[in-house]
DNA sequence: TTATCTGCAAACGATTTGCAGTTAG
DNA sequence: CTAACTGCAAATCGTTTGCAGATAA
């Protein structure tokens, strides 16, 4: 259906960890195709689906399978986590250090660009739902717009390409 | 993988509008399955699967095909919104007239019943992104924890089921 | 060495599509 | 009557699994 457009903003490795250090602290074999995905979500900012992580992965080349299970392993350890656009395909985002950084993203509905947001006005909340009983709380917020290179026709037109 | 289990609250139909006026109002066929399946959205608070819906309405029975391209229509028509509890099954809910009683959820990483908050922090975070050039702004926003009745094991146990 | 990865082929489950018959307006 | 809707069968697509060979520790 869609094709996923890797409009995600690429920058430099902001992070301090090492692809190997990671692993290693996770008590995951440090393996080629498993430093190379690593490497792929460490230096895009911006969830990214499978097909893209195994796209991006190349000499050597890295089966999209094994992609699947190093992303099941990375989410086991908690060194990733799950996005989801609404349009049924998953996207992993690499997970900084315990916490910090927490963040969101705006998705532009027409181009699918993503920008990130860098505060979360949700954490608050979390607190008042410990109150209720809840435990052990996380939550997932993305917020879909039209962006401004994509400015909307003048017209009323529709965007339903995600959502 | 997970069965989906029909923890959703089940109350009296709160909305004034009744399924035939909502039908109508959309432009839409009035139809025995697509009065069934509003029915059933209306009735069930609690985003749905496909199948649940489909299950849910009988006599006659309507095909799950059906059911699908009912959920298609009823979410261009803008009556529903799609759900992810990022277990990569869609779920849909019955969205209120116009933006009244926007409103999020707690799932329950362990028996993922579902529980609905009826408030909303993020919408001043939409007006400041109206500012940076957006438009036509939504967002999606689940909370995940572990409820009372599923009080976390006192060790350290993982609930990996959601999320 | 040995438990853990990886690749390839095949299975799977959710969702979509084609087509012919049925129905609402 | 006619366009729109529905059911059934088959296709599609993201994701998972089985198994045998390759690899990290």
């Amino acid at each position: 259906m869609n094709k996923p457009r890797a409009h995600a903003h690429t920058h430099g490795p902001s992070h301090s960890e090492s692809p190997e250090a990671l692993l290693k602290q996770s008590g995951l074999k440090l393996t080629v195709a498993r430093k190379a995905v690593l490497d792929v979500l460490l230096k895009n900012h911006g969830p990214l689906t499978i097909e893209q992580i195994s796209k991006s992965v190349r000499s050597p080349k890295c089966d999209l399978v094994t992609v699947y299970r190093i992303i099941e392993a990375f989410k086991k350890n908690r060194l990733i986590s799950r996005c989801d656009f609404g349009d049924g395909i998953a996207r992993y985002e690499f997970n900084p250090a315990d916490g910090s950084h927490h963040h969101h993203h705006v998705i532009c509905k027409s181009c699918e660009s993503v920008e990130p947001l860098d505060l979360c006005v949700v954490q608050s909340w979390e607190r008042s739902l410990q109150d209720r009983g809840y435990s052990d709380l996380t939550h997932k917020l993305e917020f879909f717009g039209v962006c401004k290179a994509c400015k909307p026709s003048t017209s009323g037109a529709r965007h339903e390409t995600l959502l």
